[in-house]
DNA sequence: CTGAAAGCGCTAACAC
DNA sequence: GTGTTAGCGCTTTCAG
C-alpha cells in the first residue's frame, strides 16, 4: 500500500520523452509542444493517475496559493461568515485557506503567523488581538501581505477594512432616543478592544446629542474572562441584565454590544417576565443570521460580515499582485429595524 | 522590498560551516553537533531572522502537517463547532487545517479532494455529500487517510464517526409521545442525506412503539434547493409550519430535523400567535449553542459536535501513524430537556 | 563530530 | 519543438 506516486519523470520515461516536455504539457504551459506528443502525454498521465505534486512546483517557482486567515474563533457566527466569504472568493481563484483560531490569545496569533510564513504563505487576513507588532513588522518586511479586518492594525503596508463602529453605536442609541427612550442602558463585553470602545463612544455621542445625561448605573461592562467567548457573551448579557433588573428604576431600553449579548439580555428579561418590546426595548449589534431567527426578531446594526470577507480577499489579491497599499476601506453600519424596539409613550 | 529569504546555506556560509551542520541544529535533529557550533549557529539564525522553509523540508522528507477538512458549510454552527474541535487538536500537535466548504456540491467536494492531494495532504476529515466514490477510492489507494463524520462513507480503510441519528429521532418522538402527544408533526429538510432519512425512521419507530398511526399530512418535507443552507433551513421551518397551520386539526407537537429548522418553526408559530409550549410543543435536533439562547430555550437532541471534531482528529492521527483501520465509532444522542415541550392534558 | 553530495518533484533557461 | 541541465531549500546517507 501507499505505492510511490507517479511523477513527471515516470511519465517521461514511459513516453520516451524528456521530463521537460512532460512538464510543459501537464502544467498547461504555453510553451509549444507538438500535438502528437501532447496527446500521448496527456493520455499516459490519465492512464497512470498522475497527480501533480504542488510542493515540488512551489519550491521551484516560489508561488503559493494558500492564504492565511486568523480570527478569534470560528465558532462565532460573525467570523464564520467572514471566513465563508473569504473561502468562496479563494476557491474561485484556485486559492485556498489555512484557518487559524487565535482564541483571543496573542501568543497563539503570533505562532500561527510564524507557521503561516514558514509554509510560504504570502498573504494573511486577520482580526488581530495581539499588541506586539514586532513579529508582524518583521514578516511584512520579508514580503508578507496583510489585510486587517475588524480590529485596527496600524502598520505600514497593512491594508485595513474598517467598520465604523462608533457610528454604529451612535445609530443604535440615536434610534432608541428617537423613539422617545431616555433611560437607555448599554451592556457590553470588556472595552479592551478598540471596536468595543468605539461602539461605546457612539452610544455616548447619541446620548449627548439627544440631551440625555449619562447615568453610570445604566452602563454595565462585564469582567474580562479569557476563554470561550461565544458562550460567554450570552452569559454576560444575562448577568449584566440581572444587575440592571435590580435597579430601583428600570431602563426602558437596552443596547447590547453585539447580538449574542443581546440574546442574553432577551433571555434574562424573558425569564423575569419582562416583555420585549412592550416593557423594555432591545437592540443588538452585528446582525448575525440568528438575529432574525429569534422571536421576536432582533433590531440590530448590520455589519456586513460575508461581504467583508470577500472584500478582504480582493484587497489581499491586489496587494499580492503588486497593487498599491493605500486604500483603507471603512464599511458603513446600517440599522436593521425588526421587532424588539417600540416607541415609548 | 521582498528581500530574498535567508536559507540554511546563508547561515552556513556566514558561520563557516556546512549546510548539513546548520540543518542538523536548526531542525532540532538529534544528530550530534558540538555545542560551540550549535550555539554559534543558533545565534546567527536568530540574528538573521532565519525562518525555515517548510516547502523545502516537505519536498525532501515527504512529511506534511496539514489536514484537510471538508464540510458543507462553515456557516452552519454545527460544522463550525466540529471544525473548531479539529483545529484545536491540530494546533496542539503542530498540525494545521486546510478548510473546505463543499456547499452541498459533490463536484466541489471532489475538486477539493484533488487539490488537497496535490498539496500532499495525507489526511482528510470530511462530511461527504458526494456519491461518486471513484476519486476517493483512487486517493485512498494512493495513501490518503480518511475519516468520515456526520455522513456515512462506506469504503474500505475509511474510519467513520457515526452518530445514531435514528435513535436520536426515536428519542425525540418518544419523549413527545411520553408527554402524551399523539399528533406529532415532523418537519424536515429533503431526505436526500442518510442522516436525515435515519432521523425520520427514528420518528417512525417511536410512533409505532407508542401505537400512534402515522398521519401523512403531519410529515412535511421541504423541496431540495441547493444553495445557502443555513438561511434556508430556517425558512424551510417557517414554510412547512405554515402548511401545518392550515390543517383542520393542528398537531400538538412539532419535531424538526435540526435546530435551525426548529427556529423557523418557532418563529412562524409565534408570528401566528401560537404559544410555545402551551399550544404546541417543539423539539429540535443538534443542540447547537443557540438552541439555549432563544426564549424559551429549545428542547433538543444533543449531537456532540465539538467532541466529534476532536475525536475525528485523534482517529485520523492514529490512521496516519499506521494504526489499524477497524474501529468505527457511533456517538450516542442525548435528549436535552429545556422549555419548549409540555405535557398534553 | 563535520562535510560532501545526492536528490525530493518540478520548472525554466539555454542549447540543439 | 525537444532535450539538457541546473537548481528551489532542505535532509540524509556516506565518508572522513
Amino acid at each position: 500500500m501507499m505505492k510511490k506516486r507517479v511523477t513527471i519523470h515516470d511519465i517521461a520515461r514511459i513516453a520516451g520523452v524528456s521530463s521537460a516536455t512532460v512538464s510543459r504539457v501537464l502544467s498547461k504551459s504555453s510553451y509549444p509542444v507538438s500535438s502528437e506528443l501532447r496527446q500521448k502525454i496527456e493520455q499516459l498521465a490519465e492512464e497512470h493517475d498522475y497527480i501533480p505534486n504542488m510542493v515540488g512546483k512551489q519550491l521551484k517557482t516560489h508561488t503559493n496559493t494558500t492564504i492565511g486567515v486568523i480570527v478569534p474563533t470560528i465558532s462565532n457566527p460573525f467570523y464564520s461568515s467572514v471566513v465563508l466569504g473569504i473561502e468562496e472568493m479563494a476557491r474561485r481563484n484556485n486559492y485556498h485557506v489555512f484557518l487559524c483560531n487565535s482564541l483571543q490569545n496573542p501568543k497563539q496569533e503570533d505562532e500561527y503567523l510564524e507557521k503561516l510564513f514558514e509554509n510560504q504563505v504570502k498573504g494573511v487576513i486577520l482580526s488581530s488581538i495581539s499588541f506586539n507588532r514586532k513579529l508582524m513588522t518583521r514578516l511584512i518586511k520579508l514580503g508578507l501581505k496583510v489585510i486587517a479586518i475588524d480590529q485596527p492594525l496600524d502598520l505600514p503596508d497593512v491594508l485595513q477594512i474598517k467598520f465604523d463602529y462608533r457610528k454604529g453605536g451612535y445609530m443604535a442609541a440615536k434610534y432608541l432616543a428617537d423613539q422617545g427612550h431616555r433611560r437607555i442602558a448599554y451592556v457590553t463585553a470588556p472595552l479592551d478592544r478598540p471596536s468595543r470602545q468605539s461602539i461605546y463612544e457612539g452610544y455616548l455621542d447619541a446620548l449627548q446629542e439627544a440631551g440625555i445625561a449619562l447615568e453610570e448605573q445604566l452602563v454595565k461592562v462585564s469582567e474580562p474572562t479569557g476563554g470561550d467567548e461565544t458562550r460567554g457573551e450570552f452569559e454576560n448579557g444575562k448577568l449584566l441584565t440581572r444587575q440592571l433588573l435590580e435597579l430601583s428604576e428600570l431602563p426602558t431600553a437596552i443596547f447590547a454590544c453585539n447580538d449574542m449579548t443581546a440574546f442574553g439580555v432577551i433571555s434574562e428579561l424573558t425569564e423575569h417576565g419582562v416583555k420585549i418590546p412592550e416593557h423594555i426595548s432591545v437592540v443588538g449589534f452585528d446582525n448575525i443570521d440568528f438575529s432574525q431567527m429569534i422571536a421576536p426578531p432582533l433590531t440590530t446594526i448590520n455589519q456586513p460580515s460575508y461581504e467583508m470577507g470577500k472584500l478582504a480577499y480582493n484587497m489581499l489579491m491586489e496587494l499580492m499582485n503588486g497593487g498599491q497599499a493605500e486604500m483603507d476601506i471603512v464599511l458603513q453600519p446600517k440599522l436593521v429595524q425588526r421587532s424588539t424596539v417600540t416607541a415609548v409613550k
